[in-house]
DNA sequence: ATTTTATTTTAGGCATACTAAAATATACGT
DNA sequence: ACGTATATTTTAGTATGCCTAAAATAAAAT
């Protein structure tokens, strides 16, 4: 029933989604970028994903591609698995979550529907990923709140993590030294325009930290409503 | 730290590993007809495993191959990983025994040494797969006691099953129809030698079935010390 | 209109693994 | 020891999948 597409095909469409999002179109720079390799290489996949029966995305030249319905549903089911994946190493086995990203990189491809439909049930079909990730339902719905960078953030605010970028082992280590992690309220005490630095005092304990931009940039939270 | 072999190799590997055990040496065609390839592939691939760097086989031209200790390393490593996700497939996802072999012959070449080792933990390092077949350990040990064939029993014996074929889900749905898993024990009641056939008596519910040689021939058995 | 940037084409490389057909080696029976 | 059957290897070539550098071209920016 299920075609089957190589691990690379797969990586493609994936990062396709990604990058459309954002921009409605993924453009052949975009995509060499995000999975380096040339631009060469990826007009030569886009010209063989668009001449695939069905075909996975459409492709215009000089234009880039857009994700075709089957290309859609390919990209989601991967990132279901990638999710799912992430959030059983994390609930089952015991995985620290910045080590389950890489792991979970590679057994999305291969891991069956089956295996897929029993992780969910064994975990309550999750809604969210341990970095706050969304996990597309099983007929393949993602539906991305879109979150304010905690970079944007001033004094006085206060706010809840929601999500945290998932690809940077080091930042995910120190996130969670500091207890960044989704779910956790804080402060923002002050703000430098210098250097873009945040000073945030974190959850019950009020634990203090100050953050640059690199960081804050790579942490979205949601906003409480202000009424001091 | 340690290399990463294509899941072809892995296969050749595994495929000699077995064939080793039974006849000291796999020949090119025994390994031709294990892996469903032509004997030109298999002699090509020896070649390639030969020269590999550190050698996998010891190749000798029309004297087929053994295993180096690395290639022996790798073969134990990919049952390992065979049987424990078995084992957790089984156990921890709720698959028939008949459902395992397929899904755990695919994940067997990717999953991570951490994840062998999590699963192993979370199954409390089980000594066999739900089939009966010993798990190597950790250090790669594997000690396989050479259970008799229950096609080899005769009226009057007891025994209990230890082990059966893993490979054919038909097989392995009828027997768990019949209730002859590991650890269950039976007696036979009479032998036809015309056709081979066995009736067994099995378990405490005293069940009763009549099974041809195919069948027999696949399932392992301890028999009791006689003693009327 | 010219330059810069993005993209595509061309031409080719490399890895992996397979096969059919022909050649050759080994084992076997008499 | 000879010829035959069987097992194995060689040769030569196929297929897939993905990648690249360099040259050509198109699009965007100034």
């Amino acid at each position: 029933m299920d075609k089957k597409y190589s691990q690379t095909t797969e990586d493609y469409l994936k990062a396709i989604y990604e990058i459309t999002r954002e921009c409605g179109r993924a453009s052949t720079n975009q995509i060499a970028n995000s999975l380096n390799v040339t631009p060469a290489s990826v007009t030569g996949m886009s010209k063989k994903m668009a001449a695939n029966d069905p075909p996975l995305v459409e492709y215009q030249k000089h234009q880039g591609v857009v994700l075709t319905m089957e290309g859609e549903k390919v990209a989601l089911e991967v990132i279901r698995h990638h999710r799912l994946l992430e959030m059983f190493l994390h609930e089952k086995l015991g995985y620290d979550w910045d080590e389950v990203d890489s792991e979970a990189d590679c057994l999305e491809h291969y891991i069956s529907e089956v295996f897929e439909e029993r992780i969910a049930q064994m975990l309550g079909n999750p809604s969210h990923d341990p970095h706050g990730d969304p996990i597309p339902t099983r007929d393949l719905r993602l539906t991305e709140e879109p979150f304010q960078a905690l970079s944007e953030m001033r004094p006085g605010q206060r706010g809840v993590v929601q999500r945290v970028a998932d690809d940077d082992p080091q930042l995910l280590r120190f996130l969670a030294d500091v207890g960044l992690v989704p779910q956790i309220s804080f402060e923002v005490l002050a703000f430098s325009p210098l250097d873009d630095n945040l000073s945030l005092e974190i959850g019950e304990r009020k634990k203090t930290v100050i953050l640059g931009p690199r960081i804050t940039r790579k942490v979205f939270v949601e906003v409480d409503d202000e009424q001091d």
